[in-house]
DNA sequence: TTCTTATTTGGCCATATAGCCAAATAGCCA
DNA sequence: TGGCTATTTGGCTATATGGCCAAATAAGAA
């Protein structure tokens, strides 16, 4: 691999390694409507308390998101909107995927 | 998290974590200008014939790359063109990360 | 058939991840 | 201050990942 290229391939890579977690996408989602406080995120996730923090924690740091604290509590919003860019990325791949099986489906019936 | 989105939000994540490598970025770059075989992308990434093979089957896996195998050698290709789109958003969300940075350093300075 | 090249698979090891529990920390409020 | 709530951190375990080497497989060429 060109060697110039490889740290911009291990940014990107982080990024979406971030992302690449059903909880991770879920939070994501619910973060581009409103900011959400820990609390909120892990009744909705429904894990312990702990883990959510941690995945939180992640999205932090590839840069995803930001924290606020704010009376007791600390809130969490999306940083930059163009996140939820890939949520329709991704459903564009799946739906060619399906759109695929479904052709080989019809094949084989003939 | 809402049950009946779990399945979905799983779908997405494994999508995005094919995708989460640095040398995976690489090859499905690459794929989009033209199909290769296992051993030109070896070359291209540096690693081992094994490695490089495995990571291919993570992506043929997610459904990113489908193989056919021609004269003596694999040939894989992109599955679809908007995986590509992906890297287009992954760079926004750099952009508008080191935009931020910029900000900060900026404030930092008065 | 035997050699050769291309690719995949299995084995192994080191490292990373996800999850939970328990403990530490931070800040509000009585 | 002391208690309460929200959040993070540390510790632990189980599992997954990435990498290499070596061996197995597949298919063309001699």
């Amino acid at each position: 691999m060109k060697e110039t290229m490889r740290p911009r391939y291990e940014a990107r890579a982080k990024i979406l390694k971030a992302m690449a977690h059903p909880s991770r996408l879920m939070m994501i989602e619910e973060l581009q409507k409103q900011e959400r406080c820990v609390n909120e995120l892990t009744e909705m996730i429904g894990a312990d308390t702990s883990t959510v923090s941690k995945h939180l924690s992640v999205l932090k740091n590839a840069g995803l998101v930001t924290d606020e604290k704010r009376a007791n509590c600390v809130y969490y919003s999306l940083r930059c909107a163009c996140v939820m860019d890939f949520i329709g990325c991704v459903e564009d791949v799946l739906a060619a995927r399906s759109a695929d099986h479904q052709k080989i489906m019809k094949s084989c019936k003939k």
